[in-house]
DNA sequence: CGCGCGCCTTGATCCGGGTCAAAAGGCTAG
DNA sequence: CTAGCCTTTTGACCCGGATCAAGGCGCGCG
């Protein structure tokens, strides 16, 4: 599932997660041109099928990715087969801040998936060489941290309900389009990502339909109509 | 609560981090001798009392912080004072990486703490200055990302007794001594971190003792006896 | 076109842990 | 030593969300 390819088309990869605008999580963002380049020159693109396994929990850490077209989903597991879904990944995302020798977290496709591989050595190598990659790095670790926090007070203390309103508005602020949002993932990694069942995120969706928050033409596509009222739920100011 | 001090003392009081052996969250271990020195050189000494506020969720990150002595508490806070402790830090600890232009979570003194303190801008300069301080800091990062996703799995996931045991074992691992394990902060503090109810976390306890698994001479001090047992808790194995 | 198979929704019931209440230590001041 | 206060423990009850169990719906395929 890894091809090498000529650096030059790499590059041209990486440079299109730039188009998606400044993302916090993006690593080659605001890298400069020849930064990118170098980058590039290490990179291998890597195609992956729904379901397929990027990268493993608790395998050593051979390399960080930088996901070009597709959503990812990471998350941890336990034994009984209980999955914590700790976050999800679009293109221009960078995957494998969250490791240290060995991955912290499982990387699965959902859906079709194109990443650029970079072989863990050759990266840091190039990373203690190009000092706008290491702050960037730094920059994207620090953010991820921040939004982890707040991941533990959904958790841990929020309801059912403000758990599914911050959901709804966390995806609504990152890339408005035309009004409705769409779900790349199934009920189930939703769940899974909110620590409930798909039943509770189901039963709260239909409820705030009832309500007239939202609106829910089809089950993967969801709009917004009562913004203020689901803010007011999410940080439970009401 | 800030007072300037020669560098020579604050230094002093950062190698005293070294001691306590190379602690996964510190920045300051494994930094060369003239790299710690630079860094005293840009520290003020900070002194805290029991419950002091030492950084504030949303307020500007003017500095960061590293832990000389004593433990805090760090969080994040709902409007209606639902509280999530999203962790602790001891000494040698650094504080403030889960900040982008404002701070991430608020820091409380537990009992009497001292820090050194580092000027937000003085101290991202001198970042730039030392590469291995850099890369410290990135590794630190990445470590803590590997713990806050271990802890989104226990908050959404994992039953009350698999939450009490897995705190437990962690605190066993880090700096085992007498074989009791001292806990610095109150069941409160616990409760919060592990997003349960006080109740919760003493019934869970007595439980435990009451199976033999522990010992809880007084309130603040448990022995560990029946670790195997405790580990198949923590992950769900049984 | 209809059948089968996932995914999603809805309903009924159950239970882990929250809530409310009170007793038991433990610590400090007098 | 005792009073007062705060933290922890224990008990009784309750409720939000899990679990168990049917349907509904959309979609691909024969």
């Amino acid at each position: 599932m890894v091809t090498p390819v000529v650096p030059r088309i790499v590059a041209g990869r990486i440079a299109h997660c730039e188009r998606c605008g400044v993302r916090a999580r993006s690593v080659c963002a605001s890298l400069p041109g020849n930064d990118l380049e170098r980058l590039a020159s290490i990179a291998v693109v890597r195609q992956c099928g729904p379901g397929e396994v990027i990268m493993m929990e608790g395998e050593p850490a051979a390399a960080y990715h930088n996901i070009t077209s597709g959503f990812v989903r990471l998350h941890k597991s336990l034994p009984d087969g209980r999955d914590q879904v700790t976050g999800f990944a679009r293109p221009g995302d960078f995957l494998g801040l969250a490791s240290e020798d060995n991955y912290g977290v499982t990387a699965t496709a959902i859906g079709a998936v194109q990443l650029c591989r970079f072989p863990r050595d050759r990266f840091r190598k190039l990373m203690h060489a190009l000092p706008s990659l290491e702050d960037r790095l730094l920059a994207v670790a620090s953010h991820e941290l921040v939004i982890a926090q707040e991941r533990m007070l959904l958790l841990g203390r929020k309801t059912a309900r403000e758990r599914v309103a911050s959901f709804l508005l966390d995806l609504d602020s990152p890339c408005g389009e035309t009004g409705a949002i769409l779900l790349p993932m199934t009920r189930s990694d939703i769940a899974d990502y909110l620590g409930l069942t798909i039943e509770t995120v189901s039963r709260t969706l239909s409820a705030f339909r009832r309500e007239g928050r939202i609106d829910l033409k089809v089950a993967n596509q969801v709009q917004l109509i009562d913004r203020n009222g689901l803010r007011r739920i999410a940080e439970a100011r009401a």
